[in-house]
RNA sequence: UGGGCCGUCGCCAAGCGGUAAGGCACCAGGUUUUGAUCCUGGCAUUCGGAGGUUCGAUCCCUCCCGGCCCAGCCA
């Protein structure tokens, strides 16, 4: 990887400075604890990037723990997506850890609480809990359980986890404070029954540990020293803190929080996601458009492009929005210094060079990278018809278009200088081909004696160009923030997806391999889709186009 | 006066009492067989606002203004 060593520093990483400086610890422990319930996107990228790059930066260590608490949402399909996006990502964790794994466990802590008269069975309903919380401004009321004798509690504890109760008969209650001003110490829920099959667990539990009392006793387990997560848990650490100061753990980790990652004109709530996926607005969870991380992937982002992006993007606790020219910066340094050119017609526009021989073919040679000549050549047949892009000829063209119009002359690249001619129209007045001469002393491109052209167009001979099926991707939001409004679907950019057919590419994209990022030069970068049988290639994101600029401003 | 957190260039973001890094975007040039890449230059006398402390404040204090989060037996 030829990733950028200097490293961003960020608040987290001066905490761990200081720590290590002042011997609080000696070395760095972190983990990424995704709940198994749905497909990673780019906001868990940010989050894999800073805990594993943290490891990595420390050498320290990382685990991957499966925040599995909640058998409802959760399934196993989602475990195994979360651990191929990681690697993918390009980050290997010391050890493969999930909340599950720590049940006897946790439920030993839950004794020990309840022992020390710090937890307690409560039986009241789920609706009497909420109505007894308070609210923002008032405090709650302390549930007629919470002095229950401790002995007994602790044997509703057993019977609860032995069964003997329905599921919401009961629940286990830390018992702290019901006048806090922060409702998460206002006695809350450890433990509550939920008949569930647990992918990992199956039915030997039918009582489930809470995130705030699972959370904690997983990091500190683990020796975790920096449990880094996002800032609406702020609120949480104080229970943090309790949880682990109460169990009495041997080592307690440090919550640090930090904003997460928001991306103008897409969304990242999983919610969302989910919406998007089964109701069908787009194709899968993989779907080019969509910000999972397996989406980027199939629509050509590199996992080095990723991680740059999140390197860029910064950490702190500000909450922001990231334009998406970052993250498309990103992806246009990495794909422009490795992907291959090569050369394709988006919108075919047939020309004819009459005065090139009839059934002449010539293999030209063509650079695959012209910053890099170690990438090599490769040889493209030219011949009397080829074709060009639409867009680039222009009938009534502005003195700016350097490409072509009659009368002016432009470099097919790689080939020959040529002028347009004449134009030849269907019935309705369209413009179905182009007539050009060429000039033979220009082969290669070059001219001896030395005049220039202003613009120098792609093309693809029309009896060996293969054809292919071409995806157009765009933001898959017209609105900035589509999360925050009323209904996100309404704001769906109809043109997130324009599918193009009977593409023209040069021959040697027939065995296109999925893995492989190209240039199709002027027009974009694009790999081939990882689950179409037939060619199809997706463009992961266009080149900068000052041209596009300049005609728009001229509109 | 419910609690917690945040506010440095259009978007991100360094800065931690000594007089505003960097990236993206944008603008202007140069090179170029991709209007791509690359290169050069420009882009905050000012750090949400007002006071105060100090020789000196983006960094400390006070007040004010603005934004985000919290009332799941979700995570």
């Amino acid at each position: 990887m030829d990733e950028k060593e200097n490293v961003q520093t960020n608040f987290i990483r001066n905490i761990i400075d200081a720590d290590l400086a002042s011997g609080k610890h000696t070395s760095v422990y972190t983990r990424f604890p995704p709940e198994p319930n749905g497909y990673l996107h780019i906001g868990h990228a940010k989050s894999i990037c800073l805990n594993f790059g943290i490891a990595r930066d420390y050498n320290g260590k990382c685990n991957l723990r499966f925040d599995d608490t909640n058998p409802d949402k959760e399934e196993e399909e989602y475990m195994h997506a979360i651990m191929e996006d990681v690697r993918w990502l390009g980050f290997e964790w010391t050890e493969e850890k999930h909340a599950s794994d720590y049940f006897d466990q946790l439920y030993m802590f839950a004794v020990k609480l309840i022992l020390d008269g710090k937890a307690y069975v409560d039986s009241q309903s789920a609706e009497d809990i909420r109505n007894t919380r308070g609210t923002l401004k008032q405090p709650g009321q302390e549930s007629p359980f919470r002095n229950r004798d401790i002995q007994e509690s602790l044997g509703m504890f057993q019977r609860m986890k032995e069964g003997e109760f329905t599921d919401g008969e009961h629940v286990l209650r830390a018992k702290i404070d019901m006048a806090s001003p922060n409702i998460n110490m206002r006695d809350p829920v450890l433990y509550r029954i939920k008949r569930t099959h647990h992918h990992r667990t199956g039915d030997d539990w039918v009582i489930y540990p809470m995130y705030d009392f699972t959370h904690c006793l997983s990091d500190a387990i683990e020796g975790i020293t920096h449990s880094i997560c996002t800032l609406e848990f702020e609120d949480h650490r104080p229970l943090y803190d309790w949880v682990l100061d109460e169990a009495g753990t041997p080592c307690h980790p440090q919550q640090i929080e930090f904003a997460r990652l928001q991306l103008k004109y897409t969304v990242t709530s999983k919610r969302k996601l989910h919406q998007l996926v089964h109701d069908n607005h787009v194709d899968s969870w993989d779907d080019p458009r969509m910000p999972t991380i397996s989406g980027m992937r199939r629509r050509g982002f590199t996992s080095a492009s990723i991680r740059d992006f999140c390197d860029r993007i910064g950490v702190t606790k500000k909450d922001s929005f990231i334009e998406m020219a970052v993250l498309e910066n990103s992806a246009r340094e990495d794909l422009n210094e490795h992907a291959l050119r090569v050369m394709a017609v988006l919108k075919p526009l047939k020309v004819t060079i009459e005065n090139y021989p009839d059934d002449q073919v010539e293999m030209l040679e063509a650079q695959n990278h012209p910053q890099h000549p170690e990438m090599g050549t490769r040889e493209v047949p030219f011949a009397k018809t080829i074709f060009i892009e639409r867009e680039d000829f222009m009938e009534d063209a502005p003195k700016k278009f350097f490409r072509l119009t009659v009368g002016r002359e432009v470099r097919l690249r790689y080939a020959y200088y040529v002028t347009c001619t004449d134009v030849i129209k269907d019935d309705s007045g369209e413009v179905i081909e182009l007539i050009c001469s060429y000039d033979p002393e220009t082969r290669g491109g070059d001219s001896p004696d030395g005049r220039k052209v202003k613009g120098t167009i792609h093309w693809v001979s029309v009896q060996h160009a293969i054809d292919a099926k071409i995806n157009l991707y765009d933001r898959l939001f017209t609105h900035p923030d589509p999360g925050s409004a009323e209904n996100f679907i309404e704001h769906m950019n109809p043109d997130s997806l324009i599918k193009l057919e009977q593409c023209k590419l040069e021959p040697s994209l027939a065995e296109a391999d999925p893995g492989k990022h190209y240039q199709f030069e002027r027009t974009g970068y694009f790999v081939r889709d990882s689950h179409e049988e037939a060619l199809v290639f997706n463009r992961t994101v266009t080149l900068r186009d000052t041209w596009a600029k300049i005609d728009k401003q001229n509109a």
